[in-house]
DNA sequence: ATGGCACCTGGAGCGCACTCCAGGTCAACC
DNA sequence: GGTTGACCTGGAGTGCGCTCCAGGTGCCAT
């Protein structure tokens, strides 16, 4: 059962010191174990949560609706369905940014081109 | 030579009329003109710059940027490369970020599938 | 001429997601 | 035993991009 110290997690999951503290404050982490002088000590199993977490910010969640998904993921196994739909829900989203970004480029590339034609 | 009233341009551009105003206040949109009673009558080329900061913005890119964009444009035609070296940089962040969406979404139809395969 | 509506201004306020700070603890190494 | 460095806490501050508000003007239809 390994553990990870502070340092070892930002390293790992590239979430800053004050943002995993932020994080546990506001309940998006459980309360993290801490050793004898009151230092934190993540386990595998919250890194692991950690990347969860980043790609659902990275993909736009707003925290609100990762706590929601956090609160499923503790209050058991009866929530599955529950989860699956709010991931269906947000992959809907992402695909719907996908789909906008992809159109957006194709704006921008017409305008270079167009720039590079009046050149 | 078409004039748009704010309303009709809320319509089109999809910004809110504040919005608006805090575009030209901040000066990425050059002062509008006005009719006699003080109220804004936005031009066509007024509305295609709207265009043009719609998918700016919505790609991602900061209003500093977006600004200095604007004054590339407003210092005239000599600095179109400039511009094309703007908006390919901007191209290549765009591609990231679509990239790093795509490669999240498999994640998130991963968990969806581990979560199914569990029920 | 009265009411309603679209619009005006300057400036304050907001929501999000952190980020920073002051002051303190503890362990380890020179 | 002194210093360094990683970590702790509660709470204040930040940056971005709007968004809202109060108080006012002017036009138009009833």
């Amino acid at each position: 059962m390994s553990v990870y110290t502070p340092a070892e997690v930002v390293e790992e999951t590239g979430f800053s010191l004050d943002t995993l503290r932020y994080y546990e404050k506001i309940g998006l982490l459980e309360p993290v174990e801490r050793n004898a002088a009151g230092q934190r000590r993540f386990s595998q199993e919250d890194v692991g949560w950690l990347g969860m977490i980043r790609c659902l910010r990275d993909t736009g969640m707003p925290i609100a609706q990762m706590l929601r998904f956090a609160e499923l993921v503790r209050a058991g196994e009866h929530t599955i369905p529950d989860r699956i739909e709010l991931l269906e829900e947000h992959d809907r989203r992402v695909a719907a940014q996908i789909a906008n970004l992809t159109e957006r480029q194709s704006y921008i590339h017409h305008k270079i081109s167009y720039y590079r034609s009046v050149l």
